[in-house]
DNA sequence: GTAAAAGTGTCTAAATATAGGCTAATATAC
DNA sequence: GTATATTAGCCTATATTTAGACACTTTTAC
């Protein structure tokens, strides 16, 4: 990413990030990461490539910065009443809620080694990361004596993608009752 | 229009262009022209004012670019092979076709007023110019004894027009077929 | 009727996009 | 294998967009 998106962008900055981000996003429902090349990028956004070159290192830049955008703007939907368990369920369910919304992107990631991809390992990073965010800011005790809260933001973001992988790939036919009770009965110990 | 669209475009002015047009469009739909501002426009193209009188004297110069260019879009699609009175009704049936696949839009123009309003009146004008130019083009004997073919022409596509409104706000339950069929009656003089 | 709010159209320096040319690296074809 | 085409990044002068301010008009509210 050659921007700061945290400074201020112009009204013309984020349309640009927006159509890349968009062009993006409709590719992956539609071929594989590897098949994309940066020019399908440019022609579908209409944008040249020297302006995708003013904003991104490469086609992985960019799909970084969608998974970054996207995880993102999934979890901004969190209540802000939404707190400690609580919090982490709605958080695994609107990722959950997000790829079921999706399927064409979904069907298009299990088509290509499915969680073994690249693919889907940079998907999840990112969500995860932006997962922890969320954790951090709304689902922790401001302090514990047992074990530090960054340490159990970790544990938490770790567990909603793991369980992400497994409702997603594994057990793709599960009830979202069935998933919540799975994460409920893993978050005290897995007993 | 402060610009000449026969001129080489970028492919930031034919975006920025597309931007305002398809704003513009999707605002006709919504609410009754005199209603439409500029920063309507600008807010639903994610574009600053500025830019908006960079190509633009006003909403209404908007506007009639964008029947042009709707006129000249639909009627591109005239296969070379129509010629003469077949052309002429594959020219009517294109644009009738548009406003049967635009109802919200068809609705709006007649909840103001219809045939009689200005957005009307404008409406059909743009259109009606680019009919003449595709009938000059396609439809026309080269020469004739009888008549000027300019004159023709007029004729010819402001039939077209009277048509297309008795369809569209007289009997809009008419049938393509007897549309057809009164557009050929009134092409023989309407015996 | 008058005050506040919203809209219009213009202007400018600074920010950003653009065409298209360049080299090098990879595919694809035969 | 070698030729051909496509892609990746980078660069630069030029063209376009941008924020925000300005003076003015119109609409809305009460």
């Amino acid at each position: 990413m050659k921007i700061d998106t945290n400074n201020h962008l112009t009204l013309g900055a984020k349309r640009t990030l927006k159509a890349f981000r968009t062009a993006m996003f409709e590719s992956l429902a539609e071929q594989e990461f590897d098949k994309i090349t940066v020019n399908d990028i440019c022609q579908k956004s209409e944008y040249p490539r020297a302006t995708f070159y003013n904003y991104f290192d490469d086609k992985l830049d960019l799909l970084e910065y969608l998974w970054s955008y996207i995880g993102h703007d999934i979890l901004q939907q969190l209540p802000n009443v939404a707190k400690n368990e609580d919090g982490l369920i709605q958080t695994f369910n609107l990722l959950l809620d997000f790829f079921h919304e999706h399927i064409p992107l979904l069907e298009n990631i299990k088509h290509n080694n499915g969680a073994d991809s690249h693919l889907w390992h940079n998907t999840a990073h990112y969500l995860k990361h932006e997962a922890n965010k969320i954790i951090v800011e709304n689902c922790l005790p401001s302090t514990s004596e047992r074990i530090p809260t960054k340490l159990l933001a970790r544990f938490y973001s770790d567990l909603i993608v793991v369980m992400l992988e497994w409702c997603l790939f594994e057990q793709p036919d599960i009830s979202k009752d069935q998933a919540d009770q799975y994460l409920t009965t893993l978050l005290h110990g897995g007993l």
